[in-house]
DNA sequence: AATGAATGAGTTTTCATTCAT
DNA sequence: GATGAATGAAAACTCATTCAT
């Protein structure tokens, strides 16, 4: 897998997230993501050895962008909430922005594709995050309790909501957001 | 005479619930939910006239099974509170105790069998979710912002907990749980 | 193959036959016979071991009836024309009154169904046809060609008129009939 | 670049006839179909969308060249009884040199697979035949009756004597068709 | 004998992948 | 590199036949 061209690369990424988002990674084959990427059958062969292997790297893709993306803007020296608050607006920007990367990455976890080695790459990457909550925490902003679960709690409601916003065809006002993260601070705060 | 077995039903169900877990949606084959169900792939066409059908059908199914558990034990006559915890602990019980029906339905949404008409069917289900949320910010228990705002952060919350205890393979205890509906009730509480 | 019960064997019949005029012998299935028989598909099996049996069973049957109605009224002592005409009104008689029937046998010809030992049979059974055709030509009222030549003409252009009438849906009346009979005495009169 | 190959078509019509001549409509299969066209399975897809698809584009070749055959080497100016011999001949000429399509088209009639559409639009092809008859008709070398009466009474006797010849395996001879077209000409002539 | 669910071999069809151009 | 036709293994589905009741 060479990247000759970095727009045709592109182009299959995008074809690929477009048509998962319409029929789930169990309903798309690599002749539908050549047509939608306007590339011959055996082109995608010249840029991606074989299907999972072009899923991997879209999974790769999307979780690199995420990851940028969550920590845009962050100064580790800023303001505990100040940072917080940051983050957690980028976290709602991504899966905005990025709905169709956000439903891959999703529809990944069960998939056959991603490989055990790929899915711990990933959790790597949100290290930073982890050292953000114990940070919360040591300065008694947020509760004293596991990780994880404050972790979860965040990401999980921002993901749901943005689920239904998109689904139902619901726009985003900024008011909705406020609120949406004046809950999950309540909720968090020691 | 011979009768359909309704058990055999019941067995399909399973069976593709443990591979969807297991492989995802995508990784399913008819003959290997055969196989799991130990009848032969023909017998399936007895039961379900197709694919799309089969996931149909148990999408419905575990649907219908997820709001029975959610309202289990449910009184409207009860005070809020204890209403809305019941419903709360019922949500999560239903995700832990069937997990696999929680990651079956999550695979489902973007999937290209389940039909507009299947989908229709279960908006409808969770109609009295909203009651209890609309009743709960008349008493002024809750924060009196948008329904489905307020619906998909508790429920958002709760799927990914579940999710992460799952995949990380760490009992969830019912200190966590505890704790977990402490933050949601933080979150809420007006 | 016992024939325990006439009246299934010929319900058995008539559905087979029905089928067979709507969608080809390459088009039906033994639960579709079953059903439209109105008896079980199993019960299919108690009065023929197999597929092939019963078509083979049937055709055998068909080409019965078929002889039986070809000599019906028919005295080898009465002169030539009359008995002529009388085996060719029959010829008509049976694919008119019998259309199933014809289409069925047509249909079986090329079918890996019959059995070669089914087809010879058939073949004896029209010999009396040769012998009037013979006599014809002794006491010149035919021409004196080819026996088969003269019987394929005149079975043909029966064959194809009936089957035009049948598939335009336009009655045939006996002025029809005479005219048909005119041609052919026509064509093969010395 | 690999373009598709024209004289594929060719290969799988060729080889679907000699099987449908050999096993009959009933039974054959795409394998098969592949098989005898030295092809692959898949490859039977990427020229025809499926079984129906296949028989019905073959029905319409063989309806194609049948009409194209029938009207070979005749000349609307030509005297009556040259053009009808002509044709005549013609009709003897297709069924002798493609009897394998004559069988076919036969065995199409009552299929599943032939869609009424298809039947429509061969329907069409014979109407020069009806031109020439009624001419035929008016110049008074026919006798006065109904169309479809002479017109199936002249190709019902061609077919099934070609029919009888392929069957019993005789050799058909000049002085064969020269009988036939006296039998059919006496026949028709007013 | 009658039933119709169950079976699994066989058929149709799809699709990841290769290959000739 | 790019193309898309060709491949064939694997998937979906059918159906003649069996079998438990």
């Amino acid at each position: 897998m060479k990247f000759k061209d970095e727009t045709k690369t592109a182009q299959i990424f995008s074809a690929t997230l477009k048509l998962v988002q319409q029929k789930g990674l169990s309903g798309i084959t690599m002749s539908e993501i050549a047509k939608a990427a306007r590339i011959a059958t055996g082109t995608l062969y010249i840029y991606f050895k074989n299907k999972p292997d072009l899923i991997n790297a879209l999974f790769t893709y999307c979780r690199k962008n995420a990851t940028n993306i969550y920590f845009d803007n962050y100064e580790e020296s800023a303001p505990f909430k100040t940072g917080f608050k940051i983050i957690w607006s980028n976290l709602v920007k991504f899966r905005m922005d990025h709905f169709d990367q956000a439903v891959f990455l999703d529809q990944c976890y069960h998939s056959p594709f991603i490989t055990e080695n790929t899915k711990e790459i990933t959790r790597k990457m949100i290290q930073p995050l982890y050292k953000l909550v114990e940070r919360g925490k040591e300065e008694k902003f947020l509760k004293d309790i596991d990780n994880m679960l404050l972790l979860t709690f965040m990401s999980g409601s921002i993901n749901e909501f943005i689920k239904y916003s998109n689904y139902s065809g619901k726009k985003i006002l900024s008011s909705d957001t406020g609120l949406l993260f004046q809950l999950c601070w309540d909720a968090l705060k020691a």
